[in-house]
Formats: structure tokens, C-alpha cells, sequence
DNA sequence: TCAGCATCAG
DNA sequence: CTGATGCTGA
């Protein structure tokens, strides 16, 4: 038996919104420790990783590990159902093949119950090595999906380059080309981390596509270092995460 | 002559509204006690019927009775040329071929006059048995409204089971499948008369249709009976109402 | 013709 | 931030 319950379904419609773009199926491992979900994008170039121990439910139960895979599109469309402020308890029997979803209403006064079909997917299970990032930047997470968006104009290359003095955002093409650089603030709302500084260039789109987690957390971590992927980070609720990895291109500012 | 005066024109285009989409030409039946319409809608599958007695108007005069046949979309053109908060006034001649509707703000500053081409529609005239429902349940109409449309996620049929402990939505198909049971609450926003239970199953995009007239009323009544059409009747301001019918789905709960 | 997207108003 | 509407692509 799998059961954990959130005090209000807006923050599960964030995390399925964050993921369901990059991900249209996935396998959600629940555990006694909490509930974790890690897969390559749907073109296999981008990974993503989140995490969501048992602290950030209201109530949690797991008697024995479970993997179930979701249609992520599907499931949004059943939390659509929900009001932002009903309670969810997601629910399985061991061995199910559905997924039980039950929303409450603040007052109590409405119960809705879901089910949805669970799916066999493959387990393309990946050991995410810990690195030891060269350059750690903390931003607010508007302000980097900005970034990502205006840059998106220029090219389908985003040049990042950080050092002790700032991370620079970059991208030029046939319009011209744009340069942001954000450097530590009296008011701290950017910090930089940086061991040796690191110029790299990434896929615009996957950059983009990361922003859609940009409503779970006011700040976004980003962890660079040469020749290593990409670590785009945000923060659920003091126990729980999504990050998202995109290794550099090779070369090929265009 | 026919002359009928109403002190807003928001309620007309509500009632308009939630005519418009199932019914794209219908008469209106007017006579000394009111104005009438009963048709089937565009597809011939539900029925719709409204009535607005005199005492809905603030001027109401009918010499004799008139039948006006009228396109819905056109006349909701016309309405969208008034404020929610003019006068409006229509009337017709005896035997005219046009509806005169007259508009006047608030503050009588401001008088325009349209005038709408009449229609010789055929008139299908059916005649409603008065049913004794075996389940009469009054529900807010918006609660009515969200379970139309969230069940339609899940399946073209939505299963309605009614007894003395609540009323039940339910549809499943290909993603799972959704129950949403109201009982009566302590708020006395749901109430419930069973004679008998009954089980019926509908087509949902009807049901969606009708939740064009939600903001009508606050309340919606709904009426089951075995191997009957399902009532669900929006009362309009105390003297009138729109109410659609739709035969059950006699199997086939996909 | 419908579903999804984007935009807009409350 | 949510619901509603209009548009566009499948």
C-alpha cells in the first residue's frame, strides 16, 4: 500500500507542469524515504530528477517500494479536476494498476475520486554522478526563465559564462546578438560560487524548457563545469527538487 | 401588437446564451400569459424548453399571440450591441416580419433602436408529459457545471446513480475513470427527494450544453426516472425557467 | 470538427 | 492566479 496525501494540489500541478512537457511518460519510485522520478527528455538529451521525501506530505505511506508509471498529460488532466486549494491523497494498492487520486474540498463538502491507468514503462534508470560543480550560481528563477526566453531570439545557442565578476548569458545570430551578465547584488538576489570559471554553450530550448519549473521556486541554483552537464536546479518546498541536466555542445556556437 | 420590456439586458443575453448553441433558429411563442419556446435541439436528440411569464417583464403587453421565428445567433449579435445595465424593449407588430428591439441606458441619455429579421420556421410542437421523477435533486448550478466538464475528460457517457445517500457522476474510459458523489450537506446547498434509486447513463456533451444556462441561476434541478428523459431545469428569476431534456443512453457505457 | 494554445479579463 | 474566449493546427 502507497499512500500520500498534500494539503493543496496546486503545488502537484506545478511539479506535473514542470515535467509533463519533457517528459510525456514516466515512472514515479515511491519509497519509505519519499517519492523519486528520473528519466531522459523525450529526445534523449536532457535528464531530469526529482525528488519529493516523505516531509513535504501532509501524510505518507509506503509499505513497499512501487513504480508507477504515469502518463504525465494524463495525469495533469485529472488534477485539472481538482480546485488549487483541494486536498490530494494519491493512493495504490501494491501491484495496481491504477493510480487512485482523491481530491477534497477545503470544507469537505466534495469528494471527487480518479483513477487512472498506471503504465509499464521501461526503467531507464541512471546513476547521476555527484559533481563537483566549478561554478554555483543562485538567481531568482524569473529572472534566469527571462533570460532564457530574450536569448531564445537571437539563437538556438546560449553561451553561459561565469567567473568570479558575474554569469554572462549570450547569444547572437542573424538579428544580433544579446549579452546579459549578472553579477553579485548588494541585495543578493544573485550569489556566485566560483572555484575557476567556466564558459560553455547549451541548447536554448532545453534551457527553456527547464523554466517551466519556474513557478515552484523563487530560486533557481545553476551548477556549471567544464565538459560536465548542466545542473539546473529548483527547489520544492524545503524537501523536495527538480533538477534538470543538459550536457554542453560540443562546439558550435550556432 | 406584442411589447415586452425588460429593466437589464444582461438576463436576456444569459437566456439567449444558454439557448444559442443547441438551438440555432427557434419561435418564440408569445401570447397574454407570456413568452414560450419548446424545441428539439439542432442534432433532434434533447429538448429544450423555456418559458418567461408576463411577470418576468417590467411592460408586458400581448394583443394576440404571436409566434416569432427567430435566428439565436443574429439576435445575440444585436444583444452584444447593448450594455448589461440598458432597458430593452422588444416588440412586433401583428403579423410583422421584423422584431423591433430597443435599447436604453440607464440614465436615458442614449436610445437605439434595431430591428431583426423574422423567420417562418417550422414548428415542431411537442408536448412534454409532465413526469413524476423517481429522483429530484436540487445542486448549485456551478457544481453542476464542473462535473459535466471534468467528467468529459474521462468518457463520451457520464453514469448517474442517484439514491437516498447522494448522487454519483461517473465516467471511465481509455484513461481511467472519475466518480464525483455529493450527499446532502449540513449547508443544505444539495438536497435530495428519492422515491426510488435510479442509475442512467447520458451523453456528456449534452449535459455540457446545457451548463451554457449555469449562470442563470444559482441552483439547478435535476429529475431522473427509469427509461425517462433526465430533467435539468435552471429557474429564471422567480417566474420563469429553461429546462432540457435528454433521453438516457439505453446501454453502451462507452 | 475538435483539441490545444495563447491571449485576455476578472 | 483562475476562468473565458478566440484562433490555429491536426
Amino acid at each position: 500500500m502507497f499512500e500520500a496525501r498534500l494539503g493543496s494540489t496546486t503545488l502537484l500541478k506545478k511539479i506535473v507542469d514542470a515535467l509533463k512537457e519533457i517528459l510525456s511518460q514516466s515512472t514515479l519510485d515511491c519509497s519509505a524515504s519519499g517519492i523519486q522520478l528520473q528519466a531522459m527528455d523525450n529526445s534523449h538529451v536532457s535528464l531530469v530528477a526529482m525528488s519529493l521525501s516523505r516531509e513535504c506530505f501532509e501524510r505518507y505511506r509506503c509499505d513497499r517500494n512501487v513504480s508507477l508509471g504515469l502518463d504525465l498529460k494524463s495525469l495533469m488532466k485529472v488534477l485539472k479536476c481538482a480546485s488549487g486549494d483541494d486536498a490530494v491523497t494519491i493512493s495504490a494498492a501494491d501491484k495496481a494498476d491504477k493510480l487512485q487520486l482523491r481530491f477534497e474540498s477545503a470544507g469537505n463538502e466534495r469528494t471527487a475520486d480518479y483513477e487512472l491507468r498506471l503504465l509499464n514503462l521501461e526503467q531507464d534508470h541512471l546513476a547521476i554522478p555527484e559533481t563537483d560543480y566549478a561554478c554555483i550560481v543562485h538567481m531568482p528563477s524569473t529572472e534566469f526563465a527571462r533570460i532564457c526566453r530574450d536569448l531564445a531570439t537571437f539563437s538556438e545557442s546560449v553561451v553561459i559564462a561565469c567567473s568570479k565578476d558575474g554569469i554572462k548569458f549570450s547569444a547572437s545570430g542573424e538579428l544580433g546578438s544579446a549579452n546579459i551578465t549578472l553579477s553579485e547584488t548588494s541585495k543578493g538576489d544573485v550569489s556566485l560560487q566560483v572555484e575557476e570559471p567556466v564558459t560553455l554553450c547549451f541548447a536554448g530550448r532545453y534551457l527553456n524548457s527547464f523554466t517551466r519549473a519556474t513557478s515552484l521556486a523563487d530560486k533557481v541554483k545553476i551548477g556549471l563545469a567544464a565538459d560536465v552537464p548542466l545542473l539546473v536546479e529548483y527547489p520544492i518546498e524545503d524537501h523536495g527538487y527538480i533538477r534538470y541536466y543538459l550536457a554542453p555542445k560540443v562546439d558550435d556556437p550556432d
